[in-house]
DNA sequence: CTGGTTTCTTCGCAGTAAGAACGAAGTCTT
DNA sequence: AAGACTTCGTTCTTACTGCGAAGAAACCAG
């Protein structure tokens, strides 16, 4: 039985680690702070503070950055934290499309890349179409290998927690003989992290996001299907086999349409991409005009068109009675939603909240923010880069070692 | 952003307190291990280990109990953990009954009282009752209470993190100027840990019952109300308001009966016990015969009458759709059922499952065991002393000192 | 009985944080 | 403007911890 209880042991320089980790964190959180202020924050005495802080000003990772305002004697010398000491790479594969981004320690997008491929039917072309993406945004801001920490991917399928570089076999069979971590990590020789891609938007939101000093958080990504992803005590939550969040066939209406899953009224028959578009389609009345796109549903419901606000009010109603569910389950601090049609705001936001206001214990609704992203579509692509960010947060030998000539 | 780091900074006493606390949980997981095999396994010095050892001996929790056998050389001296050395005390508060247990710490209850009490309406009569069945375990086994670890108390409303103590205005506003934690930690001068009931049934299934083993678990209580618990990596997870597993009001049926929430087709409208006992009541065509209860649906479940397996079909179907989205939702590595209801077994679990296959994602369903308690009624007193037992072998210190004499 | 193995303890060593003392740098009062 | 007081950061000593080597004790095999 291991209930849950620190399995790690510790010796002199795992203290110095966990010290030094603890040091790292508190610097990046408060981006500029001084020795004696984290020395009364963290109980730790001046002179261990100062020590670490040494040890972290050689690495590269924090440096001073002058003075500070006077607490009644001598100013203090304020440390900041490097966000250009090391760059982050992020991939994000979607069904249909590959992204990768090049950013700082700061979640800041210095290069992107952006190619539509048919991801779930070719794995070698996929991967092979990443190394070129990466490469094309290293180029771009002439980062040296060196100077990377990691690579994080986002795929569009559960993670299993024991192999992470594989996807499910179900979903996406044509993988079936790939390992997106083992083929990157050989590529690039960097540390590879993998996870679903609703689980890294949760994550990017946590981070960048509405997230802010939420601990537990919970993302919606509205797309074809509907996935979500959750923060619990300020981690991505996987679950014991990695499926957790796959709620797009979470039944919400038992007298619903036929889904291609055997059961009615699930989730994604009744708000997946597809299902607005269709019932939008009927609404305009134009069956016969060429597809209609999101884009072009989210555009029509700000103009005020009343088919496409119905749609919306739909997505509202219905969504609401997941997410209600889901606060009386996990009562997370916020709910965010994601992916192209959230965009639409309020919209989506009234008819929502008003439909888990009448499903949700009311104690549990009180303490929850429902919001729109604010992150736009590179938030999972910078999910994938922060999920390495967080390791080697946790654990600063991810950073490599560089600069190693003295800093006088 | 507070982003899941390890917040606590570490000295050289707490580097002894860390790893004296893995000494001590894995000599309690194992019941009986060498201190070899202890340094093999932790990785820590042979000399550490023993160091450690001492403490804890002189502490009173581990004792040497003998030889074990031998690997080719000197035989290892056994180190055996104390099941004795304290007393865990476990309080039940439910919403017509008072239970309180005395307990080992192997989880064994050594003196068990009850009384009936309405709860909810007359706070400060259950507190004094709560004070006459402690007091009449500890003196039913002579125990003092300087061997008392502390108290655990399980309570029917959710609890939020930041005040323990209160129950929920909204569903027991009598109790709005009552602290349970204040005041019996007061009448006894012990710690004293609160928390929901459902939460307190999942750690007595991950302690003791079919959890073993399972770091991710539900537990779903069927009773008047329907609650669920959640153990998430060996933790019991409460949310960020304290109302995670407030499943009572999932909506599992648009078309179903109207609730007192407003909602139509609630879980707790549909197979809740006053819902399950009318429906066998119209089934069995009694409407007549005095109040029909839980155990007799049970009895006559087990005895075949067709009304009875009737409505155990129903409560298997409508739980499947919660089980599921559950399943979707967290991927828990087991389901525990609890409740009286619960003791009928395979006759509930087959159509429960049955249900579940047809709605879950056929990844998490393989993953996930789903199965009934067999811990009996004592299972949320239990759980309520496991609460401190959890906190003891996480922090020694909770541990009082005893012993003080120098054990030879 | 002898050589090899395993267990556990003893002792010196290295690494860490704490705490006291101190100089440096400001602020505030007079 | 001068001196007292406060805060900041460093240096040095001390205490504690875990590690590793060495050794004694206990056991097995031939």
């Amino acid at each position: 039985m291991r209930v849950g209880t620190a399995v790690t042991t510790v010796d002199a320089a795992g203290m110095r680690a966990q010290n030094s980790s603890l040091l790292l964190n508190m610097i990046w959180r408060e981006r500029q702070i001084s020795r004696a202020e984290i020395a009364r924050r963290t109980e730790l005495s001046p002179s261990t503070v100062s020590a670490i802080v040494v040890d972290l000003e050689r690495s590269g990772l924090v440096r001073s950055i002058g003075a500070g305002v006077s607490r009644g004697g001598r100013r203090p010398t304020l440390i900041g934290f490097c966000d250009d000491a090391f760059s982050l790479i992020g991939v994000e594969l979607g069904a249909t499309h590959v992204t990768a981004a090049l950013t700082d320690l700061r979640g800041r997008v210095r290069a992107y890349r952006h190619a539509s491929h048919a991801v779930r039917e070719d794995p070698k072309g996929t991967l092979q179409k990443v190394r070129e993406l990466v490469h094309a945004v290293l180029d771009a801001e002439r980062v040296p290998r060196r100077s990377v920490a990691g690579m994080g991917v986002a795929v569009p399928s559960p993670v299993h927690p024991s192999t992470p570089g594989k996807l499910s076999p179900l979903l996406v069979p044509a993988w079936r003989d790939y390992d997106v971590q083992e083929s990157l990590r050989s590529a690039f020789g960097l540390p590879v992290f993998v996870d679903n891609d609703a689980n890294l938007g949760a994550l990017s939101e946590c981070y960048w996001g509405a997230g802010v000093n939420g601990e537990d958080l919970a993302y919606i990504k509205l797309a074809t299907g509907i996935g979500s992803g959750h923060i619990i005590h300020g981690d991505v939550y996987r679950g014991a086999g990695g499926t957790a969040g796959e709620i797009s066939h979470m039944a919400v209406d038992s007298s619903g349409p036929q889904c291609v899953c055997g059961l009615r009224g699930c989730l994604v028959t009744l708000i997946g991409s597809a299902a607005l578009l269709e019932r939008a389609r009927e609404l305009m009345g134009r069956k016969d005009k060429r597809t209609l796109t999101v884009r072009e549903l989210v555009e029509g419901a700000r103009a005020g068109e009343p088919a496409a606000r119905q749609v919306i009010d739909g997505l509202g109603h219905y969504l609401g009675i997941a997410v209600a569910g889901l606060l009386n389950l996990l009562n997370p601090a916020i709910v965010v939603l994601g992916g192209e049609i959230s965009s639409v705001g309020d919209l989506l936001l009234d008819p929502l909240r008003a439909s888990v206001r009448k499903r949700a214990l009311s104690t549990s609704m009180a303490e929850t923010r429902i919001v729109t992203s604010a992150l736009g579509d590179r938030a999972i692509a910078v999910g994938a880069a922060t999920l390495v960010l967080q390791a080697a947060l946790r654990d600063r030998t991810l950073f490599p070692l560089q600069h190693l000539g003295k800093s006088a």
